[in-house]
DNA sequence: ACAAAAGTGTTTAATCTACACCCATGT
DNA sequence: ACATGGGTGTAGATTAAACACTTTTGT
């Protein structure tokens, strides 16, 4: 066992990649319609092959930005998916990686591009493969991870209400939230400033903007937080 | 992108296990010295590669057989690692499983063969390759698990004591736990049955003997238990 | 004046934490 | 009789959950 590689099986290792985006209302995932065989016309995962000299992260990376335009996306290792013949082509391991983008800043001509629209979580179309399986697990890393880590500011723009904040959380999470309960929670983390400044779009009285405050968030890591919302 | 596979680059991808058991006092995992190139000598994880008709799992388990000669471990895929060089044979991308396993269980000729030793947590050598970044993943994801999943049964005989089952918690979480609290605790998850029977050899007055009820906590899955200990 | 969303605190319930003494038995 | 580990309950603190009214301003 072991001895010498020359004998060993190699394998197809790609990535695929969950980018999930969310709109004011929903939570919703980025795919493409696949221009190729097989399976051409259906809805999957953007994905790519690992490369020679490339980590799997890195693989993640230039798939992410292929589809978005952007650098340094939030982003994570999901799990690998192996089964003998989820890919009919040939032998293919899938690593997947989920990732979080606003979903006002990609590059809309390169969607255009790919046939990539935003889906819904509820409204989710049969996918290739085993890519079903893979959102789904996806979400359920996502709300784990949302319930630890207050990781969703990714997903909003840079200056938001705590209206905004809330139906995210109330998006990803799937349920609804108590407004003051809410805001005493995120308040209790100290991570926000509270800006003078007002968004007047969506009442008349205005709500104040808020921003992620990168630098007190950074200090207290290692915390974790457990929301527990 | 994606059009054929033929031009894609193909890699070695290997299974390592990171074998936990528990001797009563200490968390400790199973290593191997390798007594082939490269790094012969060394400690290392126990692992294979990837066949041809088996799934990631399959390999994991295949790989845990071999050194434990026992089936149906506990195990979880734990990450993906891809460092260009990590091996510095060849490429190859590494699937990392970790297993909990009933220390006294399994077969002590095999661990013989591949020179296996079991090593407490605070006494791991260094490793090869990447074997040491691995270790800390896999046991950081322990403590996790252990505190919304009650898995730490696997590491205890049948049938165990509170005091026991106290003992292996906090070796995993690496801290004191009251008894009074750790008891009220576990007894308010109800998946235990506490038997008539007594294990004299700890004390005098000896102390009832436990079991884990499968059945009761197959009912309650889905809940998550949320320890918090 | 009214409609629409924003903002704000308190009370109750649940859970967590800290803590100390008696019991049973073998020697 | 005493040494050793086993067993048990409660009070105080913290955290979570439920809940309703006032403010602002454009129309």
């Amino acid at each position: 066992m072991l001895k010498g590689y020359f004998s060993e099986y190699k394998v197809f290792l790609a990535v695929d990649c969950i980018i999930f985006g969310f709109d004011d209302e929903d939570l919703k995932v980025l795919l493409i319609q696949r221009d190729f065989e097989p399976e051409k016309g259906k809805w999957s995962l953007m994905g790519g092959f690992l490369k020679k000299e490339e980590t799997l992260d890195d693989a993640a990376s230039r798939v992410l930005f292929k589809l978005t335009g952007m650098h340094n996306i939030y982003m994570e290792q999901l799990y690998s998916f192996s089964e003998v013949n989820r890919d009919p082509v040939d032998r293919t391991i899938s690593t997947s990686y989920y990732a979080i983008v606003n979903i006002d800043k990609h590059n809309k001509e390169l969607i255009k591009n790919y046939n990539a629209k935003w889906f819904s979580l509820s409204k989710i179309p049969d996918l290739i493969f085993d890519h079903n399986l893979i959102v789904d697990k996806a979400v359920r890393r996502l709300r784990r991870r949302t319930s630890i880590n207050p990781i969703g500011f990714e997903l909003l723009p840079e200056k938001f209400t705590m209206r905004q904040l809330q139906k995210l959380y109330e998006a990803i999470l799937d349920k609804d939230i108590d407004k003051r309960n809410f805001i005493n929670k995120i308040n209790s983390m100290d991570i926000l400033v509270k800006l003078k400044e007002k968004d007047m779009s969506s009442s008349t009285k205005g709500s104040y903007l808020y921003k992620f405050d990168q630098q007190k968030y950074d200090e207290k890591q290692g915390n974790n937080f457990y929301l527990k919302i």
